[in-house]
DNA sequence: GGTGAAACGGCGGTCAG
DNA sequence: CTGACCGCCGTTTCACC
């Protein structure tokens, strides 16, 4: 879907503030809110906006642990198979597939590096997971776009 | 700052959906919607929820390739030469330092895998990097939390 | 894409447990 | 001190031009 330059001005102005009003991101790209709103659902519908949500402090929320997590699975698991396992764990912030030897990387987040063991103990018992390899987080350097925290 | 379970709960519905209405997760977790924006206000003050985005398509906005990169650098870097290093690249979503062989790991997002190749070419040629290794990202199984993408 | 009107939700004050 | 009830007002969200 191509998006213009005033949805990017517009999806840039929500990512930083989700909560302004329309009318107030109208007046920023030159636009009236009803305007700006049926832009927004058109996003929506399209899927390039897929949903709002709140941007966490992980510490703030007594999760002081951040760990990366390289899954191996069994040769005939999907996918759809790896996703399913890891929603269940509300430690688990965000995970993909990934080229290389490792199935899949899965960013964890623990209160401390004890909650941490016991998650992967769980994660590693996973029927799909043969192996894990993981690293602690010492510190996130960046934080611009993607890496989540957990609720 | 010490969270209760109610807490947790309503900071979990946010991270769902931010647009929820108090009273509709009033309704979930047993509170009235005033109580529920009392106890979102007193998170935000604590800086425990730092502000509201959108979750945003990658694909969507024309960045179509993502990887991880791991960083090995000179013994004498110190994290904030790093992170100094790392800000002027627009693609660098997040990047931490890390327990393990390597230093650092960066998330990247680019255009296209050639995108992706200059960039890493770039990365690779700062002076307090000494090798990189990285893995493309297949599919994105899980991206909760505010977790993910460039605007 | 702009305009106007109606419905909804946010948000303060106030009171009760 | 925390939660529930009830105002007013801004915002959202229509139908229509």
């Amino acid at each position: 879907m191509p998006l213009n330059e005033l949805d990017e001005r517009i999806v840039h102005a929500l990512a930083a503030d989700a909560r302004r009003s329309y009318a107030d991101i109208g007046a920023e790209v030159g636009l009236s809110a009803p305007a700006v709103k049926r832009r927004v659902d058109r996003l929506l519908a399209a899927g390039a906006i897929t949903g709002f949500t709140v941007r966490v402090d992980p510490a703030a929320l007594g999760w002081q642990t951040e760990a990366l997590v390289e899954l191996y699975c069994r040769h005939n698991t999907s996918p759809a198979d790896i996703r399913r396992g890891l929603s269940r764990y509300p430690e688990v912030a965000s995970a993909s597939t990934v080229t290389g030897e490792a199935d899949a990387v899965v960013q964890v987040f623990a209160a401390d590096v004890r909650h941490f063991e016991q998650v992967l103990e769980r994660i590693a018992g996973e029927p799909f997971v043969t192996r894990t390899k993981s690293v602690l987080v010492l510190s996130p350097l960046l934080r611009r776009y993607g890496a989540g925290s957990p609720g």
